[in-house]
DNA sequence: CTATCAATTATCCAACCGCATAATAAGGCC
DNA sequence: GGCCTTATTATGCGGTTGGATAATTGATAG
């Protein structure tokens, strides 16, 4: 009698891990949290279901990793970027904000998915201080840029700039995210660029992909 | 024999779905979309699950209902605001951003609410569209305010600082949902009127809650 | 070539989900 | 005060969920 038993093959144990989470992503971002089921995990990923319970300690805790695994890549990404930059402080900025407004960063997956999972930290606490810890290093880092560009100032300004500075990202971030079809190539980066610019009275013309060194508000249709 | 059938009372139609619409408001805040199950639901609004039946089509119809309630509050909201607004145009720009950054649009449960309607959005077309309809009404009223503040501009470039300062507005808002301690009373605001005037550059002292007329940078090293 | 062992599959389970339908009683009407 | 409508409760159903356990099989070592 023949075995109809699905035929497998063995992998690393990393490799399944970064399978597992990368179903978990990609149901998260198609269908919301409560798409990614363990047998529509598994199913994605090639396995079943039962292997879950093998590599993670549940479900739970399987959330947990693909939600610390998407911060990862955000933030390594920026750190990246900054490894990279010039050490001109502000083209260190400009690349900084550009980073932020660009893809990958800017996604039409991200928004799905950091919804999804804020709303999941008000259960599991590991997941909330993920949430926290990265929130508060992506704005100590803009800070830390701030700081470099504007030469010693008071503690206090320079917190206030970093929340200003961080907000226009954030909104620019949310609303990119969303209507990815309602702006034009660079048009996000350039906003960007030009309201972190106008909040710290500095233009940040670092060379970098600005258009034009004009200040947000112009009356010419100066577009590239 | 006694019956142990729960006794009750007949309400109006409007306040048992209110109740319902409540109920699944706040048990979306408290543990997320999944926690709102028609049970609990019917629950804590004091009704048996069937209930909800009588009144909805079914559970969708009921989220649907919620997150329309959800986003009228914060829409009327707003235009109450205008409403009983001086006519200076600055000053009604200063209204608006203000009651955007106070509560009770301000509020912990509010950003975790949005999230959990959001990703709801990928699955409901009904939903999807309260979401972008709601979401564009905010910033052509924006966008309106700055038009009349600024006088006569380029559409485009109206267009920019509508997405800017609701960018702004944005992010101040979700750092002032997640994190509301880390904020002092009216700072939020105080900082939004600011870096809203910076990007318009037009300093927005309409005498309403700000402190001082200082710029966002208070130690002025280059300022418009 | 075979024994071994763990990675993987298969199966079962109790709980819960939303929904449909039947039973009941609350409250208005005459 | 008895009747009639219907708002409300009670019960049952098929399907799904996450988790536990048993069965199998692919790789590896000797």
């Amino acid at each position: 009698m023949p075995s109809d038993r699905k035929p497998y093959h063995r992998a690393d144990e990393d490799t399944r891990r970064q399978a597992l989470i990368s179903a978990t992503l990609a149901l998260v971002a198609e269908g919301g949290a409560q798409a990614a089921t363990v047998r529509a995990i598994a199913h994605k990923a090639g396995v079943t279901a039962g292997l879950i319970r093998h590599y993670f300690q549940g479900k739970e805790t399987l959330m947990a990793a693909a939600y610390a695994h998407l911060m990862h890549r955000m933030t390594a990404h920026s750190a990246a970027v900054l490894r990279t930059a010039p050490q001109d402080p502000k083209a260190r900025l400009a690349a900084f904000v550009t980073a932020a407004l660009s893809p990958p960063v800017v996604d039409g997956e991200a928004l799905v998915l950091w919804a999804a999972f804020m709303q999941e930290t008000r259960r599991d606490p590991a997941m909330r201080q993920t949430h926290a810890q990265t929130y508060l290093a992506f704005r100590d880092q803009l800070q830390s840029l701030i700081a470099d560009l504007l030469g010693h100032s008071a503690p206090q300004d320079l917190r206030r700039l970093a929340i200003a500075c961080n907000a226009v990202i954030d909104g620019l971030w949310m609303e990119g995210c969303a209507l990815p079809d309602a702006f034009a190539k660079s048009e996000l980066v350039d906003l960007g660029l030009r309201a972190v610019g106008a909040i710290l009275g500095t233009a940040l013309s670092g060379g970098l992909s600005q258009t034009s060194p004009l200040p947000l508000t112009t009356n010419m249709e100066v577009q590239a």
